[in-house]
DNA sequence: CGCTCCCGCCATGCC
DNA sequence: GGCATGGCGGGAGCG
């Protein structure tokens, strides 16, 4: 090619740029090639200063892209001035010239000789990858420039990205100095440190990319403006910091860099697609659907492969989906890092001090993150300083200020990562609001709502309820005395969703009396309410069978689970909820769609709510539903309220529950439920894993349950019983999660049912809509005689405890969670489907409850296998 | 026709 | 006002 261009180009690329008289130089090159007049010699050029002089003549010699331009110009001229004849160079010039004149529009360089990857690679021969340190090479743009033969505006945008990666940092105006790659492996561990911080869990996951998107979607909410600018690492000049430096946006193109690399670091795959990342990078904006804001995102994100690519850093690649094939690119540089390149760290003064705090701090961002998400710049950043450790690294050079970018840039990298989610959430799941409409999508896209909550069954009563964050506080205090909360939510439950975000806080907030807790955390929580030990005590067959059932399954299912909803997700952008579903809804349900079976089912047509979710169909919601259909009564609010009441009295009534639980209009499900909250739990556990064991499923074991008597539940309030719930990270990971425990009210008049759907409706919809945190509220189940503590009251006050576990446990039991999130809800549910039979259920599912208590996620998956086993039961929710 | 992405207008900020 | 930066998006090249 190059031949063949230098033929051509020579005569007719004169380019406008340099007008450099060569002609006579250009003899002086006739080394390389008689016909290619290079004229490196021509140019004033900095090479012959500079160390790399050599260097650079050699490269250039190689470029054909350089020649071409040397030829440009030397042509050019000579051809203007028509008197190249001088040398016999020119001679061929001319005569080339000659032939081609007409062509010679045509030669001018095509567009991809004047691709920025090119032209990069350009730059890039001009210096040394590792030059010595005694030397300093400064690289005047000015002079680059024309030298490269390109407006200094493409200078820019190569030295913007080369700056990210350390690989060349600002000296002056006009002036940057060249480091070369010996800083390279410490930036990226930087980069791909901070990455994981941010993007660590999705990684995780096989498929990062679908994950990445997943998480990110569902916070979208929270990102804040602020946020989304700061430059996640700063190697700028210190001074830049503090002062004007940041101004213009921070430099968005750096920025984006560092965040476009960072997706590699943190990808198992190691390969982005350009839409994902221009969704990850958009920070926010909140909806700002901004086709077009997409679309000029993509356009920089192309120049920044092209430099990453010139770099030898990534390749492009396709990808395909479903949708068809996507440009992507693969990062083809460094994997893993040598510590030893921190060398530099200690340097910065800064940096040395805070090495495990740093860790702290960065903790705290994320989960703060995922609750909000909000970090004021510079405020929170700078003052904090979450990322020293990754500063450190990347401070390895000398000037500290940069560290100060690099908070910026930690920061920012939670951002994105919130962003991402939010985004994501958006865009799969507006319409989550309504509950109705979650549930048929989730239906449909195959999103399970992870949490099913399903609160229903009388005794057990969980409200999962997705609250808007606002909600939160609202509902904690309604919790004890009033239910309703819960199961306001859920009827209310839409909106309340999408204030989830509140959380952000990142500190679970408990309230007192209130049944719920927050996590701020943008990870999931599983929680795992302990199992019932009625069960056993009760023979319940069924119960027994589907603990059983479950339980197999479910060990193994969760951790596929969610893998392959993260997987499905990506295969099926259609269902945005999908992260949600906890991996039950995958387990349980091939029919996978359901979700969660929020709802769905709705055996019991009773509740209308309920019917939303029940609908359709998920046959394996359909013990969920019936739960729902419970909740579903119309009573709901009120119900819901005197229901969650009375769970809580039933938890701690237990048994007397279980009572109730005939009363119960709902027949068998309700039961079911509500005797599985009954029963009394086996002791709960308290389980929290980070996300190591589990994909990403965390853990909240309550220990609470009484076998028999569940005095936990009052206990529990306080403490947090929250049954357990299992959350899958992945699929919850962007909501901050509530749990309510779940009131005993044996008496309630109504039904658990009625509130429990409601809940369990709520959850749905919450789950679906992703964003806001969920709050499950597990209507502990308190048995009656357990429920020792204080939440005996039927009505209200019991519920305050957050003894959220006995009714998760039952549920778990029951329901054998299908999906880990919703596990004790899931018990529910399961009662629902046996009961639907008799009312009597109760007490067999109680044996359920047994089997269902939760073991480690492992024994999520259990649970879900149950579910899946049982089938109808099975449904329960998702997890 | 859609993916790429060059090109250069023009805003932002500093001097 | 001039210059350095660099955001941004129109629209053209290319497959």
């Amino acid at each position: 090619e190059n031949i063949f261009d230098r033929s051509r180009m020579a005569p007719k690329t004169p380019i406008k740029n340099e007008p450099i008289d060569l002609s006579k130089q250009k003899g002086c090159t006739p080394e390389r090639n008689p016909i290619t007049p290079v004229k490196i010699i021509d140019r004033p050029q900095p090479d012959p200063w500079t160390p790399t002089a050599n260097l650079k003549i050699l490269v250039s010699a190689a470029s054909p892209d350089m020649r071409d331009r040397e030829k440009k110009k030397e042509l050019f001229r000579p051809i203007e001035n028509s008197e190249q004849s001088d040398t016999p160079d020119s001679l061929q010039y001319d005569i080339v010239d000659d032939s081609t004149v007409d062509e010679f529009e045509k030669q001018r360089p095509s567009r991809k000789q004047k691709s920025l990857g090119l032209l990069c690679q350009k730059f890039l021969a001009r210096y040394p990858n590792y030059p010595l340190s005694t030397e300093k090479t400064t690289i005047s743009l000015d002079e680059v420039a024309s030298i490269l033969g390109v407006e200094r505006r493409r200078i820019y945008d190569i030295v913007n990205v080369l700056e990210s990666l350390q690989l060349v940092s600002r000296v002056a105006k006009n002036q940057y100095c060249w480091h070369g790659r010996h800083n390279l492996s410490q930036t990226l561990k930087m980069l791909q440190d901070a990455g994981e911080l941010q993007y660590g869990e999705l990684m995780t996951s096989q498929h990062k990319e679908l994950d990445l998107e997943y998480k990110f979607g569902e916070r979208k909410k929270a990102v804040i403006p602020d946020s989304q600018d700061r430059p996640l690492l700063d190697f700028s000049e210190p001074d830049c910091i503090s002062a004007s430096a940041n101004s213009r946006k921070d430099k968005s193109l750096r920025i984006m860099s560092q965040k476009f690399v960072m997706l590699f670091l943190v990808s198992k795959t190691k390969i982005v697609t350009l839409d994902i990342a221009a969704k990850i990078l958009i920070e926010e904006t909140q909806d700002t659907v901004d086709h077009s804001k997409f679309k000029t995102k993509v356009r920089r994100l192309y120049d920044i492969a092209n430099v990453l690519t010139s770099l030898g850093l990534i390749k492009k690649v396709h990808v395909t989906e479903e949708r068809g094939r996507k440009p992507a690119f693969k990062w083809i540089g460094p994997v893993e890092f040598p510590e030893s390149t921190d060398e530099l760290r200690g340097h910065s003064p800064t940096s040395d001090p805070l090495p495990e705090t740093q860790k702290g701090a960065c903790a705290q961002y994320q989960t703060s993150a995922t609750g909000k998400q909000r970090f004021t710049r510079h405020a929170s950043f700078n003052s904090a300083q979450p990322c020293e450790a990754t500063r450190r690294k990347v401070s390895s050079e000398p000037n500290s200020p940069h560290q100060e970018r690099q908070d910026e840039n930690c920061s920012k990298m939670i951002n994105l990562a919130s962003v991402c989610r939010q985004k994501i959430e958006e865009d799969t799941g507006n319409k989550a609001c309504d509950p109705e409409t979650i549930l048929s999508s989730a239906k449909k896209s195959n999103i399970t709502l992870p949490v099913s909550l399903l609160p229903v069954p009388g005794d057990s009563d969980f409200c999962v309820n997705p609250l808007p964050q606002a909600v939160f506080p609202v509902v904690q205090a309604d919790v004890p005395s009033v239910s309703l909360p819960i199961g306001i939510s859920s009827q209310a439950s839409h909106p309340s969703m999408p204030a989830a975000s509140k959380t952000e806080n990142g500190k679970p907030t408990l309230v007192p009396s209130q049944p719920f807790l927050c996590f701020p955390s943008s990870s999931l929580f599983m929680l795992c309410g302990g199992l019932q030990e009625n069960n056993l005590s009760e023979p319940l067959p069924t119960a027994g069978d589907l603990g059983s059932r479950s339980a197999e399954p479910q060990a193994a299912v969760p951790p596929t689970v969610c893998q392959k909803r993260s997987s499905q997700k990506c295969s099926s952008p259609s269902a945005p909820g999908d992260d949600e579903e906890p991996a039950a809804k995958k387990q349980t349900l091939e029919h996978s769609d359901l979700p969660i079976s929020l709802v769905v089912p709705k055996k019991s047509s009773e509740s209308p709510k309920a019917e939303s979710s029940p609908g359709s169909g998920c046959s394996a919601a359909v013990h969920l539903e019936t739960n729902n259909l419970d909740l579903a009564s119309p009573a709901a609010p009120e119900t819901a309220n005197k229901e969650s009441t009375k769970l809580l009295d039933r938890q701690e009534q237990g048994k007397q529950s279980q009572k109730k639980d005939p009363d119960d209009p709902r027949p068998g499900n309700e039961h079911i439920s509500k005797e599985n909250a009954n029963q009394p739990f086996q002791p709960q556990y308290l389980y929290v894993q980070p996300t190591a064991g589990l994909s990403s499923f965390n853990f909240l074991f309550s220990a609470n349950q009484a076998p028999g008597a569940i005095s936990l539940a009052a206990n529990q309030l306080p403490s947090l019983s929250v049954p357990c719930v299992m959350v899958p990270s992945a699929a919850l990971a962007s909501f901050p999660l509530v749990c309510s425990s779940s009131f005993t009210s044996p008496l309630s008049p109504f039904p658990d049912g009625s509130f429990s759907a409601a809940a369990s409706t709520n959850f749905s919809m919450s789950s679906l809509a992703s964003t806001t945190p969920v709050f499950l509220s597990t209507t502990a189940v308190v048995t009656p005689k357990v429920s020792p503590t204080p939440s005996a009251d039927p009505q209200q006050p019991p519920h305050p405890a957050l003894h959220l576990s006995p009714v998760l446990t039952r549920s778990c039991s029951a329901v054998k969670l299908d999906s880990p999130v919703c596990m004790g809800h899931p018990v529910t549910l399961v009662k629902l489907q046996q009961p639907s039979s008799a009312p009597l259920t109760p007490k067999s599912i109680r044996p359920a409850h047994h089997e269902a208590f939760f073991k480690t996620p492992g024994s999520l998956g259990d649970p879900v296998a149950w579910k899946k086993n049982e089938g109808n039961q099975t449904r329960n929710a998702s997890s």
